[in-house]
DNA sequence: GCATATATGTCAATAATGCTGACGTAAATC
DNA sequence: GATTTACGTCAGCATTATTGACATATATGC
């Protein structure tokens, strides 16, 4: 049993393993909604993560999306080619630097994501309050530990 | 702002969408390490929940992972099959109803399988250490509440 | 015993998402 | 003027998933 050496104090390999599934199936469930909603416009979990963050951040240039999807510009291209050609996003030339396209929601693109928005949210509410105020930082604080400490300085200014 | 309505308490859109944030880069961390690991070997995701699931329910059947998993017999036949083939995983005919193929890992699987679950479960309990039992507490919580009822009743018996 | 249902496997076609590599263009910067 | 940066695009390929159709072995109900 090398895991249980590794794992003194209160953590067990069961513990530990039950988180892998909460994550796992947690996550499918946090998805599928969704899933089901990109389906009807022919898009895909790709094309969430784009509006979702150019929905978020107005104004993002191509290069800062990259960053943070960590995806190739060739994978975006195709996902954010299609978005513009059928007028969910909108790309305008930075004045100060006109090598950039700032990505903007259109207005058809601001509803898909209200609605793709909407739905995970009534979910995590759902969750949240059922949870209560303290079990909601516990799970603040624990995905926090879960993720690089680069990435959660998005989240540190916060609170 | 067609969120904010939706939301009293003391739930408000921001901290809504800070946890689908929270559940994106988490998940993507969680699952980094395990994909480095999984490369190596050829395999993909879909090769590590096939044997994190038969190394967690060892003797489970292929309609029984079909369901956990909820691919399709045609998804998951060819990575069971590319996993039976490199013995990582074995089919035995179940003596009482011989249409069934339970399956279990070789030492070669549970090899792999070790490899993956140390460093996920690392990441955890590193995650889990920093926050303290209560926090722990309060992500379960949380995380139950987000997993649709039926897969939730595989944790409800634990603890 | 025979009909039907179940568990599994397989072939074929298709789609979404990702990758690497190569090349091109416009604009900023040194 | 040379180099770097930001962005785009074309081509090829891999993984994971889908639906549909069909086959086989075994169990079960009558």
């Amino acid at each position: 049993m090398p895991l249980a050496k590794a794992n003194p104090l209160f953590l067990r390999d069961a513990d530990l393993r039950e988180a892998l599934e909460l994550l796992f199936f947690g996550y499918r469930d946090f998805t599928s909604e969704a899933d089901a909603i990109l389906a009807n416009y022919g898009f895909g979990r790709a094309h969430h993560r784009v509006i979702y963050f150019v929905g978020a951040n107005p104004g993002l240039s191509v290069s800062e999306l990259l960053g943070t999807l960590q995806v190739t510009k060739q994978s975006l291209s195709r996902v954010l080619g299609q978005l513009v050609d059928e007028r969910f996003v909108e790309q305008r030339t930075d004045a100060d630097d006109r090598r950039r396209r700032l990505l903007f929601l259109t207005e058809k693109g601001q509803g898909l994501e209200n609605e793709l928005t909407e739905r995970q949210c009534a979910l995590i509410a759902r969750a949240y309050r059922q949870a209560g105020a303290s079990s909601v930082a516990g799970f603040r604080t624990v995905m926090m530990g879960i993720i690089n400490e680069k990435d959660r300085q998005r989240f540190d200014s916060k609170d």
